[in-house]
DNA sequence: CACATTCCATACCGTAGCGTATGGGAAAGC
DNA sequence: GCTTTCCCATACGCTACGGTATGGAATGTG
């Protein structure tokens, strides 16, 4: 009579699986709601797990901001490899990668992690690293196109200072030919 | 023997300086962390008198988004009003202005509220509001400069995106001519 | 089979915070 | 002086959550 069909084969997970659920909430709801018991709820387990893997919530935070920073620092630069004479299109390329609007969960945990660096030493410490590396990045490129150091700096700043503030702003009723703006914009940047 | 000597002549607050109060703590740490009885604390009262000023927690955070709303609107249109051939000039301020580092307090402001809109469907609509009069106003200036409607709204969105994102970036270690490159690039924008 | 290890569940405590109910003091109106 | 109105304090219940303690089931190991 006992009648367990589908019992579900007792969950188990490792320290990956919190932290890749936990950058799951970060997008969702940002760093100040990414609880221990929700997380684990969702997880289909509870904090009692969480408490095996971690030390406390803190250690989750600090793994999430590794995770995160690494995932960047190798994008960036697969990103930004180009061949010879391709800088150029590899600039235009990046501009459209990280300003594109496909791009959905990643500029959500992109803007969490900075609007968290505004209270967080750690996630200071790990924005100022993807960042420096990102200038660095894009830096390179410009220089290779030909473009002298000191413009070649303020390119970059202005690449990703654009790239990041427009994933901030709401501009949907201000134009119906937004693409075409971007698109303008991207050449202005590059070239 | 009584020791009364300077009795605190019981605290007297308005809706006003409550608001005012919530930015405050908005801008230190974010609508997620502006909790009711942490406010009334530091406003030197307890949460019996917030709830005599507003129905809840909501009703607050809406006075306060439209507090924002009509302070940025009104703050926008006076830092673009130009004399007729000085709107070049008013570009380039207005970049400075908004980009400034001295005006920490309000681009604290800013990125908590721009924060808050990535849950909260009213700080939504208060950001695209706001957006949208900065970029009407913009992009009335680059108008007035002989710039062709197209290129005008483009320009207008490369410089609030700009402004915006140069303000999350943390660019301390890129470069020690911070400044030049900033004037680089509102140069870039603006002409 | 006996035992240790691994991973998770349960139960519990303490704190922060929202909202309500109620009372009380001060100032204004009569 | 008495009452009303305004504004705030106090006390309470409730929920969410962090962290700990402990037990228990599953799996590996001899």
């Amino acid at each position: 009579m006992e009648n367990k069909p589908t019992k579900t084969p007792r969950t188990v997970l490792d320290r990956d699986a919190w932290i890749k659920g936990a950058i799951a909430i970060l997008a969702e709801h940002g760093a100040e709601r990414l609880r221990v018991e929700v997380l684990a709820k969702r997880l289909g387990v509870t904090k009692g797990s969480f408490y095996w893997h971690f030390k406390d919530r803190r250690d989750l935070l600090d793994a999430v901001l590794e995770f995160w920073k690494e995932g960047r620092i190798r994008d960036i630069r697969k990103q930004t490899q180009a061949q010879p004479g391709g800088e150029a299109a590899a600039l235009l390329h990046t501009i459209e990668v990280y300003a594109s609007a496909r791009n959905r969960k990643g500029i959500a945990i992109e803007a969490a992690v900075r609007d968290w660096a505004r209270r967080d030493p750690q996630a200071v410490a790990v924005v100022e690293e993807v960042d420096a590396e990102r200038l660095a990045c894009s830096c390179r490129l410009f220089l290779a196109c030909g473009i002298e150091q000191e413009e070649a700096q303020a390119r970059s700043l202005l690449l990703y200072a654009y790239v990041f503030g427009v994933s901030l702003m709401r501009c949907g009723g201000f134009t119906s030919n937004i693409e075409s703006l971007k698109a303008w914009i991207a050449e202005r940047i590059a070239r």
